[in-house]
DNA sequence: GCTTGCTATAAACCTAAGTTTATAGTTCAT
DNA sequence: ATGAACTATAAACTTAGGTTTATAGCAAGC
């Protein structure tokens, strides 16, 4: 596959997808070149930018993940688990604060909020 | 109340403050200017500034905020109420987003994620 | 009355996460 | 065998949400 290809499979712009290369995103097991210095993918990093842009979208930056998937950095299964249950950590609080102003929002529709009858 | 008092009480960086007011996101009822230029607050921007800090860690933008609080420009109730029920949606989409990240965390975590044994 | 601290503005700077542009080599259909 | 379409890199540009810096006018304690 090269790079058009993955582009409309995952729907990650040509531009993103050197990008997240040049960021240390894509491990190397996804991606060759070819004669022409062209990047070759395999079929499976299809799924796994798909779990990227899942994580991405959520709380991780880039630099994180690129911590997680990173062959050359060599972290151990340990260093990985920290990260991962803190960031399940940090999902939880977020979630705390979506639900608190989701309340608030609702209060600001009904007229309740104190927040509303000032603007 | 002078800045710095408004900045203790409500954590934001008086730089911030500054900002938000060029951004529009503070209501003129709240801030007014004594003989020497100073900024005057009320007492009651520490709770609007509270919610506002609480929003925008979620899920507004400093720009959309401002479209609510924005005196001048003068928006409808209905207007008003359509954004806000329209990122209370929003919301919702991401707390289903978390939801799914959490379970692929926890997934990765038990080594049951594809993801996990590619990297 | 002087130094230290608070306030002001404008403009420059910063970071993350991309996107766009400039330049150049490759490939494919006709 | 040529023009349109695809690929490459490096570097400049963009946006959001601030922060820092430069410069200057008040203020308050000693």
């Amino acid at each position: 596959m090269k790079i058009n290809d993955v582009s409309k499979l995952t729907g990650l712009p040509i531009s993103t997808l050197r990008f997240y290369e040049r960021k240390n995103l894509i491990p190397d097991t996804f991606v060759t070149r070819d004669a022409n210095n062209y990047r070759i993918y395999s079929e499976e990093v299809v799924e796994f930018l798909n779990d990227v842009k899942a994580l991405l979208s959520v709380d991780f930056s880039i630099e994180e993940l690129s911590l997680l998937v990173n062959q050359e950095l060599n972290l151990s299964y340990e260093v990985k688990k920290k990260i991962v249950e803190q960031k399940i950590q940090e999902i939880e609080e977020v979630q705390k604060r979506l639900k608190k102003s989701k309340q608030f929002l609702y209060a600001v529709l009904e007229g309740k909020a104190n927040f509303q009858t000032k603007c």
